[in-house]
DNA sequence: GTCTATAATTTGATAGAC
DNA sequence: GTCTATCAAATTATAGAC
């Protein structure tokens, strides 16, 4: 990948993350990075190809920062545990929401092509986390585990998200095992 | 309230709740009620009065519908399950999130006074949730098991409306209690 | 209360030079 | 790859007639 494509990528994270898919523009993009909105076109199309690829993009860094949970297993590290700390630095170092959540509670509105990204983050991460409950705790329910423990970090970053402060979080988050 | 008003309104939580803030136009709302666009303005001036108008009718109507959990206890019924039903008709009738749980998510773009009234929201919920906890177990953490209900509520949310399926959000709040 | 008309700005996107 | 220039459409908002 394009140095100054992952600068705008990095740009459209952040912006969206900020406000949602509709909060940010391609002139907004285009002053971030120093270059004019037309070369940002000459990236990413359309708006709902750069949409996408942040979204895909945010996936990747986000599982890829993380590793698989069979090799966790092997380092002799918990994957839950080490899966909960990823989402709390998301939310203490970026101090922002995490950008598939947001994109998920906006998919009602969004892009066809954004549709389809946001969807494989939630389908690539509750695959995850199924495999790190069957690795602990053996196959049965572990898929409705994996569907408590996302949906739980998800809205324990909504609820830290609105009110501002990252308590309500770590409350939330305690009952994950 | 007036009439036309409620209209608004119930146009603009549609729309706020297919998309996000960033989602309607006050010609859109003007189509969907039948006026114009300018009349719009005449009952809320700015999109951000709106925008904080919407939250605070979506709140109102929400708790008003659900009663007081003093009240649901007195009447033989268990507040949680009340409070975990009006969630679960909030997105199987609708098809959508919660209004408010998408404008947290949205809230470090949204303008000050959406933010404050989707605050309400929250803080609402967390003190009718934790009056609801008191009553069942005491007084003895009944904040956090509060902020963890809100949470998993609003992540179930999230991750169903992403994939479309309702089967997680039934599958993530089986754990409440 | 609702309308027409319009201002001022922003937006996503394209053509074509360098 | 990046630029200038530009377009067509949409957006929030206001003035003033009815």
């Amino acid at each position: 990948m394009d140095n100054k494509e992952q600068d705008i990528l990095r740009a459209a994270e952040r912006m969206v993350r900020e406000g949602g898919y509709n909060a940010f523009s391609f002139r907004d993009i285009a002053n971030e990075v120093g270059i004019r909105s037309a070369s940002v076109h000459y990236h990413f199309p359309t708006k709902e190809d750069l949409g996408a690829a942040v979204a895909a993009y945010y996936t990747d860094k986000f599982l890829g920062a993380l590793g698989e949970p069979e090799e966790l297993v092997i380092a002799g590290k918990d994957p839950i545990k080490a899966y909960v700390k990823a989402f709390r630095d998301a939310l203490a170092k970026d101090k922002r929401m995490c950008l598939c959540g947001l994109l998920g509670a906006e998919i009602n509105g969004l892009p066809p092509k954004v549709v389809g990204e946001t969807r494989v983050f939630f389908e690539r991460n509750l695959d995850w986390l199924t495999r790190a409950y069957t690795l602990q705790k053996g196959e049965k329910g572990a898929k409705d585990k994996a569907v408590q423990t996302l949906a739980l970090l998800e809205g324990a970053m909504i609820v830290s998200n609105a009110l501002g402060n990252n308590e309500n979080f770590d409350a939330a988050v305690q009952i994950i095992s």
